[in-house]
DNA sequence: TCTACGATTTACT
DNA sequence: GTAAATCGTAGAA
């Protein structure tokens, strides 16, 4: 069961935090992956530096972030890498929640498939890059409806367990000045597919 | 146009 | 622990 749009068009931190324990859904014509997300960070809009969108930023990379809630965010990072975020808030008031880590449950050969050479399953989607390659996240699916899309979107965890939710700072963003120490990185306490603790 | 650098990962010392 | 890989984007020129 999916989550109606009402449940994204609301502020990062509170999606941030809700997302937890609940299921990333990806569906190619090679096969079904479900993950458990476990590692997430918000970025609150035009307000927060180390947003892409601070200061109300829109250009072409940006635009899917002015989307209503329920959208993917997909970008390409240090030339290599693709981040995985999903927007929040409503149309025009860009933010986003960045998936840092997930734990894959269903689909488990195809991710190993994705991730060739990796030895240690913890390693396959602990960081964005890693789950983003792991799930065959690319620029294609940019601003891609989660609410009613089929190749990638979020469903609700029916039988959730008890866990901690553990904030610390965002990792990465040194260049946000006082923005910085925010403890916008939201994550289950204990879970091993956690990126850093 | 041109330049600098990043919401990272991986390999190597 | 340190550094290389690698390129699209943002902002300046």
């Amino acid at each position: 069961m999916r989550f109606p749009r009402s449940f994204f068009t609301r502020d990062a931190l509170s999606v941030a935090e809700d997302l937890l324990g609940h299921f990333l859904v990806r569906q190619t014509e090679k096969g079904k992956i479900v993950a458990r997300i476990v590692e997430t960070e918000a970025y609150c809009g035009i307000t927060d530096k180390a947003c892409h969108t601070f200061g109300n930023r829109r250009t072409e990379r940006t635009e899917a972030m002015f989307l209503p809630g329920g959208h993917a965010y997909v970008y390409m990072i240090y030339g290599m890498n693709f981040c995985l975020n999903v927007v929040a808030a409503g149309k025009d008031d860009p933010q986003a929640v960045l998936i840092r880590a997930v734990e894959p449950l269903e689909g488990i050969d195809l991710v190993r498939e994705n991730r060739k050479g990796i030895v240690n399953d913890r390693d396959l989607t602990n960081g964005p890059g890693k789950l983003a390659k792991a799930l065959l996240v690319d620029r294609s699916l940019n601003m891609c409806d989660l609410v009613k899309g089929n190749e990638l979107f979020i469903e609700k965890n029916l039988h959730p367990f008890d866990f901690s939710v553990v904030s610390a700072p965002r990792i990465n963003i040194g260049y946000a000045g006082e923005f910085k120490d925010k403890p916008w990185r939201k994550y289950i306490e204990g879970n091993k597919f956690v990126s850093k603790l």
